[in-house]
DNA sequence: GTCACCATGTAAATAGTTACATGATTTG
DNA sequence: CAAATCATGTAACTATTTACATGGTGAC
C-alpha cells in the first residue's frame, strides 16, 4: 500500500515521466522506499486506470516515447486520505543481523569483512545526508513548510549513525574475540 | 534467501516443531526477522525435501498431529556456507517517513497522534530489550561465546534508541510548528 | 460432548525482484 | 549507419500476507 502513495507524493512536486521517477527514487524518496522502474511503470498504469494521476498530452503515446504524468485532484485526496492512516512499526528484518545471530551458532566465517563493508557503505551514505542537510536545510533559514523534510532527513542521518556506531562496536568486540582465541592457540 | 537460514538457526539452538519455531520467532529472532507460521510451514517442507533437516520419529505423522524437526549435517553446512555470504544493506522502508514526507506535500493530518503511538511503542520494546540485556548478559559475566548474541541484542536496542529519540524530536518540530500556525491565525 | 485451544496445513492475493524485449534518439 | 543511451514495457519468479480449513486434545 505504500509505493502507490510515494509515487503520487513524488509526482505532486514534480510531474515526471516514468523513468524520471525512478531517478528521483533513486535520490531522494528511494532512501526510505526504494523502488525498481518496472515496479514504478506497472504502478503507474494502476493509479491512471484508477483515476488518480492522468498522462499529460503529448504527441504520439508509443512504445519508446516518454509519457509524462500528473496528479488529479482524486489522487490528492487519496494521499491526504493516506496520511493520516496507521500502520505498525515494522522491525528491521535486516539479513546482516541474521547472519550475526547464525554466526553465533555455527562460527564466524568471513563475516568480519562483511562488516567492515557495511561500515564503509553506512559512511558514504552518512556523509552524503549531512551534505544534504548543509545544503538544503541551513541552519536558521528552516523554513515551516520545511520542517517534515528535515525530519525526515534526520532520521535517515539517526539511522546511519547508529549502524556505523554499532558496526564499529561490534568489529571491536570481533576483534578481541579473536585475540583470546589466538592467546588460547598459543597456550 | 534469509528465512530458510532464520529457521536452521533457530532449529540448531533447539530441535522444534512448526508452531514451537513461530512462537520463538515472536520471541527472539523475529526481532529481526520476522515470518508467519504459514511461511515456516512451507519453508519446512522445502528444508526436509533438500535433505537439510529432518522429522524427527514420532508415532503417526497425522493433520493435528505435532512434528518436531532437527538439522542435519547438510543443513549445517548450508548454513556455514551463508554466513560468510554477502548482502547489499537494507534501505529502511519504513511507511512512516513516507507518510511524514507525503505530509510535507499534502499537509499533516492526525499524523501526530501516529507518531505518539509509535513513541509509545518503541519505547515499551526497549524496556524489554534492557531487561533482556540485563537478565541474559549481566556485566563481567559475558562469555566469549555470547558475544555475538550480544551484539544483536545491542543492535535492536540501538535502533529503538534512534527510532524514541527521532520521534520525540520530530513531535517537538511538530508541537512548534502548531504554536506558530496559532500565533499567526490569533493575529 | 462441546468448547477452547493446539497444531498443521491449503489457497489466493499482494508485493517485490530479475531477466529480457522493443522502439526512439543522440553521437561519432 | 552503428553504437550507446533513453524510455517503456512483458514475463516469470520469489517472497510475504491474509483468510480460511481441518484434525487432535484436554477441561468442564
Amino acid at each position: 500500500m505504500s509505493l502507490p502513495h510515494a509515487i503520487l507524493t513524488a509526482l505532486l512536486e514534480k510531474p515526471s515521466s516514468g523513468l524520471e521517477l525512478a531517478r528521483r527514487f533513486d535520490k531522494s524518496i528511494g532512501y526510505f522506499w526504494s523502488a525498481t522502474h518496472q515496479q514504478i511503470y506497472r504502478e503507474l498504469g494502476k493509479l491512471e486506470q484508477d483515476g488518480l494521476i492522468r498522462a499529460l498530452p503529448a504527441g504520439a503515446p508509443a512504445r519508446g516515447q516518454k509519457k509524462e504524468y500528473e496528479v488529479l485532484p482524486a489522487g490528492r485526496d487519496a494521499l491526504t486520505a493516506w496520511v493520516s492512516g496507521s500502520d505498525a512499526p515494522r522491525p528491521v528484518r535486516d539479513p546482516l543481523l541474521l547472519r550475526l545471530r547464525a554466526a553465533a551458532v555455527v562460527g564466524t566465517g568471513g563475516l568480519e569483512e562483511e562488516l567492515r563493508r557495511h561500515l564503509d557503505l553506512h559512511r558514504s551514505q552518512l556523509a552524503e545526508y549531512r551534505a544534504i542537510e548543509e545544503r538544503d536545510f541551513p541552519p536558521e533559514r528552516d523554513g515551516e513548510e520545511d520542517r517534515l523534510r528535515h525530519a525526515v532527513l534526520r532520521g535517515g542521518i539517526g539511522l546511519e549513525t547508529f549502524w556505523t556506531e554499532w558496526l564499529a562496536e561490534t568489529l571491536t568486540a570481533l576483534g578481541e574475540r579473536n585475540e583470546e582465541k589466538e592467546r588460547k592457540r598459543r597456550q
